[in-house]
DNA sequence: CATGAATGAGGGTTCATTCAT
DNA sequence: CATGAATGAACCCTCATTCAT
């Protein structure tokens, strides 16, 4: 495993350990088993680590919620809502305890542009693919989507931050969120 | 105002100037106009300032809502869903800074049990609320309670941190989410 | 003894021992007696802590030199040369080794603006002493007093740094120093 | 250019641009265009680089003095206090940031060894040529001799330090140099 | 002989907290 | 009960130097 990985992975533990309270650099360097000076060799401050793992992160899912709306191009839209909701969720719960890391570091630096860029991303492809389901026509989507996708992402980590496992464990969340956007797209549809 | 007072106020004020980065003790009790060691006679260490502080915010935002839920009972349940949507919102905009402060600040202290206490506060106001529409009765209340409530609280706190204005201004949000929580509790509806 | 007194004390002190490249805010506070941190509560940096005990030590130079100027208004040329001369140099011998650290600290940092602060104050002090002489008027007093002060500073600083105890012990730099300002002036004097 | 050749320059650009402060041997080896790895194969030590440059920028300095010195063996007093002063002055203007780099730098590292060394080399050689004057002896040459050169080091140095350009691009300070010895020179002078 | 990633001691600085006044 | 100077552990970061490739 190369240097940098290793100092990833390490801020990762580390964030899961301590919290981001106690991310200290030579912990994190320590942790990788590096020394200090190494880590300050592929990033520039403490701040720059922060930002690259959130970027990575975000970045893989934004990616994997690209893949899933491509994949639906052309479904009805409740098969879509599904997806987006499902893919979105699976994600947050293969690794609970990275994102629940994450979602605690988010506040402490200036993550904002990242999560923005992922956002945008992400609203971009699902109304991509809203706008071709086969058994709809939505009058504006680009509201609709965007309510759709703060409500996922934000009830999401409003979910994993209250450790709510009772809606995470049986699909609770799931099924009632893709619920919640069916009604609300069926009630956007254009009367045919 | 008392001495105890003009600490919190201080405390709001440097979050929202400072950023909860920079938000030292010192700083506080200057702002406030008195010692540091005066600070520490109210309050025995910065997380229990932290702590006091976000307790106070967020009882009044409960208090609120219970208001606003008791005056509801046995309204039609659209009805309930704006004037749950409605006050949340309202409150969280009225004073827009401090919301945005706390947001930030909260991952910086163990706010956790806080925001837990109220929000069962507001669930249980809620649940209340809802279980005496005048208009229906619905399956899993509990449920589809948990899940408004989640909903609400990650979705606005989401537009917030995003800083998405246009949302906020005009009462998309409101109207929105007061939209998808009516279709949500249609579709949950008993079958008269 | 104050904190601060304290604090510039131990400041020479490191610089006498440990040279200018060993001196860290932590030993200086050390041998103050005092924490990093009270050295931090007076000093907002290392710099700021240089620049003070710099500022300190020309500020008396500067003082002390013209209070001799002034004492020797009216008095006949040579008389003030010796004066002037006499005065610097006794001064840096009293404490050799506070000028000697001072001289090789001076180059760690931004000292210059104080050093050019002090030699126009000693400058205008000299000149205005040699334009009452009693004997005789100067062409050109303004570029022969500059010369003169750069040279007394300059060649008394390179003898410190080269450590020529001959020239001091015995007075012969300060003969020989008056001697050539004295030929020197004679040179510039209007002829009567 | 050698790779030593290339070191040197570097070294000394690095110290024009960034200051003694920021010089780092990494630096200077990027500047150069080689590895670090190389520059210690050339260097053990930070301190032999600095040395080195020094030693080689004061060494040219001392053979250009020296041969002034021998070209003026027999001349009159006058003369060879005007080549002297001249030859001094123009060496440090004709590479003027390199000057004020190295006297910056003089303070941080232990140069005073190669100074001394120098100032010895060129001492001997200004004596040697003074003794040889066409039109005068001198009661107390050495004395005399060690004043000159003293005066003329030192006052070059701090004209360069305070940066006063009005003294160097006029020639202000070589004539009023000269001046000021020619007179002391004449007060020297063994009655014939 | 060149390279440059790795090292880690050490430096400057901050800030929650205490306690003598 | 108020004050604020003093504390010092701990943090982030730098950079001279080494050594495996």
């Amino acid at each position: 495993m190369s240097t940098v990985e290793a100092i990833f992975e390490a801020t990762i533990q580390v964030l899961i350990s301590d919290g981001p309270g106690d991310l200290t650099t030579t912990r994190v360097a320590e942790r990788a088993g590096v020394s200090v000076g190494s880590l300050y060799q592929y990033f520039p401050n403490k701040q720059a680590l922060f930002h690259a793992v959130n970027e990575r992160y975000l970045t893989m899912l934004a990616e994997r919620v690209e893949a899933t709306c491509k994949a639906h191009c052309g479904s009805p839209y409740a098969e879509m809502a599904d997806a987006l909701v499902s893919t979105y969720i699976e994600m947050k719960i293969e690794r609970r305890d990275v994102t629940i890391a994450l979602y605690r570091a988010a506040a402490e630096v200036d993550v904002a542009g990242i999560v923005e860029a992922m956002s945008q991303r992400i609203e971009a492809a699902s109304q991509a693919m809203f706008a071709t389901a086969s058994d709809a026509e939505f009058n504006n989507l680009a509201t609709v989507n965007v309510m759709m996708l703060n409500v996922l992402c934000g009830t999401v980590r409003n979910v994993f931050e209250r450790d709510m496992s009772e809606l995470l464990i049986d699909g609770g969340l799931r099924t009632q969120l893709t619920l919640m956007f069916c009604t609300y797209l069926a009630a956007a549809k254009i009367a045919a």
